[in-house]
DNA sequence: TTTGGCACTCGATCCGGTGGAGTGCCAGAT
DNA sequence: ATCTGGCACTCCACCGGATCGAGTGCCAAA
């Protein structure tokens, strides 16, 4: 176990280099921060830290930067979660109140976090299988061919078109549309695989398959499919990361085309509470110099999505928490009120 | 006027530039272009090329580089567009006809565009003013709550929530419903406002409020509103522009994030036919070092919205102009299948 | 355990010199 | 007229050496 002071002189060593972006060294240290001992001692702290790998140099009769691990642990055990200022809070506030659907709220966010933390922020649509159906309505819009609509209770809405195996009369429509709204409506996604089994067998034999078209399509490109939107914002935050441009960016910047990439890094993070990646943590190659602070948000108790940011491992973590955490919680709100 | 020879010579500056992103000199020239006259005549060329104001160099004693007119006269009067090649031929019809709906070809269409170009691509979803109406339908989700839902003949689907001044009966709505179908489904939209003008007045007084609230809904927030979706893909084709980094990419990640100046950009675009905006000729501030290829695309002869790429302007423009073409003719046959 | 002192390391910065690509101009050839 | 070869000149890019300074590790003393 490290003692009092030298946890002090990791916490000191990250703010700083945070702050400046350069190695820092003993002799500035004490100058910024009043540890009462000589820089003398804070090497030799210095020293003990590095061995136990929480800080490194860059080269030889450098100053040291944090590791991984050491941002680790400040993290974990030396920084809290900065609240936001309340003018920021109003801001907020306002500027998500604006919204007029979902879409909309959704961009806002986006835009919101990126501004606040001043860094590339993520915001994933309310998933489907977290959400409850509202309505599902079926339209005619050629004799054998169906349109889809799902609404749910975050305001999210999916079509798909469906082309049935044989015409599909008006009357058999309005029984399944209100046979299907009659047992799904209110229930979570992920149940209605389950409550929809048994639908087909109540239909006549010459309208079952297209009911079990219906059906499949329901659970196979809803449910399942897609469960993957989101949305960036905030690129341009990227050039503030270090003076070695491409060769760090570039590798971002396809990461985060790569939706496939960010839903997964997204689920990573733990169902309830913020998490926090740092550097090689995150499992994608182009992300080991990232670090990507994320959490829930629903319009419930129950988180229906993630958002968050990513930025540079070198971050202003407490401020960062901070942003997304309040941000995550007024879209919570807006989502619930509407 | 310029003669032949010097034109020549343009051309070839353009040429090696764009290969070598190096200033290009007299000797290097006649080495790599069988021009047919020596160094020294060249030399003279390129004075005059360079008072004309068609080229420019970076400092005395440096090679030319071509400036945004130079640029101008090459794709002007110079170059032709490049027709791909048949295999990417395939490649494109091949992963164009996998898309499933809307949201999958625009979405596919950005990918393939930045891959073909390995430059930013910029997809405007077919715009709604300029498509037919397939179908209108309102739900009723509560009492006084309607969900109004529009297909398009692009398979775009645009949905509105609509809190009602008062309770709107089962019976009114599917008069409505049928009413509003009667009257706009095959119309453009932009004829919408026009054609249903009267129809609160065929209602019921106590009906009437909810009516125009729905059709005042259908007018400004879907015909008006929604004119200006576009996805961006390839942002980390970027990171190929220049040495000089952080200076040239961030006006540009900012440019690409407010839509707004995109679709401007886009809507500049001549209507029909290709439009190539080079460096300076782009209103934006943050754009002026890149140039903006860009054509209309649509399910018939008629564009119903633009796509185009954002690169530097020291690009391929033979190139980038035969993809973007070729890509636009590819999606409007697949929307028009669909 | 802390401190002051000291020698050492190594990147960053600043020259001065050199090489080479490219230019402009001019006089002669075509 | 136009093109060409020659020539002097300019200026960037590159290299090696010198210097500077922040920072380190170690040690002996407090």
């Amino acid at each position: 176990m490290l003692s009092e002071r030298r946890l002090e002189v990791l916490r000191a060593i990250v703010q700083d280099y945070v702050g400046t972006e350069e190695p820092v060294g003993s002799k500035a240290l004490t100058e910024r921060h009043r540890l009462g001992v000589s820089p003398a001692t804070i090497r030799n702290d210095m020293a003990v830290l590095e061995e136990e790998g929480y800080i490194a140099q860059p080269h030889t009769s450098a100053g040291r930067i944090p590791t991984d691990k050491g941002y680790r642990l400040f993290v974990d055990k030396l920084a809290g979660v900065k609240p936001l200022s309340s003018p920021e809070r109003r801001a907020i506030q306002n500027f998500l109140e604006g919204a007029v659907d979902l879409d909309d709220v959704v961009g806002r966010t986006v835009r919101l976090l990126a501004q606040l933390t001043r860094q590339v922020a993520v915001v994933q649509y309310p998933s489907l299988t977290r959400s409850t159906v509202r309505h599902v309505e079926l339209l005619s819009l050629a004799p054998a061919r169906l349109m889809l609509v799902l609404i749910t209770d975050t305001g999210r809405v999916e079509q798909r078109m469906i082309d049935c195996p044989a015409p599909f009369g008006e009357v058999a429509l309005a029984d399944l549309r209100a046979r299907l709204n009659s047992r799904v409506v209110g229930r979570r996604f992920s149940d209605v695989p389950r409550l929809v089994q048994d639908l087909p067998e109540s239909f006549d034999m010459e309208d079952r398959p297209t009911v079990s078209t219906v059906l499949a399509t329901l659970l196979e490109n809803l449910v399942e499919e897609t469960e993957e939107r989101l949305l960036i914002g905030g690129t341009a935050n990227l050039t503030r990361f270090g003076h070695d441009f491409p060769l760090v960016i570039r590798p971002v910047l396809e990461a985060l085309e790569e939706h496939v990439v960010l839903l997964k890094l997204l689920g990573e993070a733990g169902q309830s509470g913020m998490t926090v990646r740092i550097g090689h943590e995150n499992a994608h190659q182009g992300l080991t110099s990232t670090s990507v602070v994320a959490v829930g948000y629903g319009s419930g108790d129950e988180a229906v999505a993630k958002l968050g940011v990513v930025g540079p491992t070198r971050m202003d973590y407490p401020g960062t928490m901070g942003a997304v955490r309040a941000v995550a919680r007024y879209v919570g709100q807006i989502l619930a009120e509407s």
